[in-house]
DNA sequence: CGTTTTACCTATTATATCAGTATGTTAATA
DNA sequence: TATTAACATACTGATATAATAGGTAAAACG
């Protein structure tokens, strides 16, 4: 039930780009070097990210990635599905998914769906924005 | 994020122990062919539920496995657990993970705690008994 | 007693996905 | 025109999944 590198790169990314937002492009080495992970790798993920109209890229020299939404516009949930391809916890309930012909009989079909919704419900309650450190609650837990 | 075929085929096994359920002994091989499994596939996941007593083995003619408790009394998000290891979205809210250097900083932390708790709190709420067949509601999807 | 039955035990394997690396090309700026 | 940084494509090692194969132990039955 792991939630891969993708997804979870790809939001410590747009954290990243929503605490460090000065309407200015951010080159993904500052990233990845701030992140601790390799800049080509994010390299394939932010190119999902493009793809979507998360971020937008521009080349050269100035160049960089910038949101292109507010942070509280970009959907936790959202974000999530396209990287992990889903979050549905069994195949048959992903999108474009064959019709199972067991379905009419299934017993645990409903489990599912609603284990499914769940998920669906309390990562689409989440932005970006509402990941983004504010003051210094990030440092609540050091004593 | 899919759940793997162990954790499936686990609850589809004690379903189908439960509607069949008359006090003898179940073949594993009824229970493949009922189920549409390879019987050895079966028994490597049967080993589990016996390993944490949720059925018993009887080895000879007559023998077979059984439930060990009411299905009522089978929690649905115990026996995912263990089949799949764990159900943390991430590996740092694992039984015995490492304690994470990152984690007084990190901005997805609590994010992750509050999706890891709704799926742990949804699972543990169903019972196999919530699973088993009821008069002919199976199939009320058909027309 | 010995044959059948069925659970139990220990490898081995094909396939796919994950997580990343390597190398090169295009476009924007100075 | 040189530099910069995004964009594109191909490849690779490691790991997990979903099984299969082949055997051993114990309970019942005749």
């Amino acid at each position: 039930m792991l939630i891969s590198t993708r997804g979870r790169y790809a939001l410590r990314i747009l954290i990243d780009m929503a605490e460090h937002n000065s309407n200015k492009y951010i080159k993904l080495k500052e990233i990845a070097e701030r992140q601790e992970i390799s800049e080509k790798y994010l390299e394939s993920i932010v190119k999902e990210l493009v793809n979507h109209h998360i971020v937008v890229g521009l080349r050269g020299k100035g160049g960089g990635y910038k949101l292109s939404k507010a942070p509280d516009e970009i959907n936790v949930g959202e974000v999530l599905r396209f990287m992990e391809g889903s979050l549905a916890p069994v195949a048959c309930l992903e999108d474009n998914s064959t019709p199972c012909p067991k379905a009419p009989f299934c017993r645990t079909l409903d489990f599912w769906r609603g284990l499914d919704q769940i998920i669906r419900n309390y990562t689409d309650s989440f932005t970006i924005s509402d990941l983004v450190k504010t003051e210094e609650a990030g440092n609540d837990y050091v004593i």
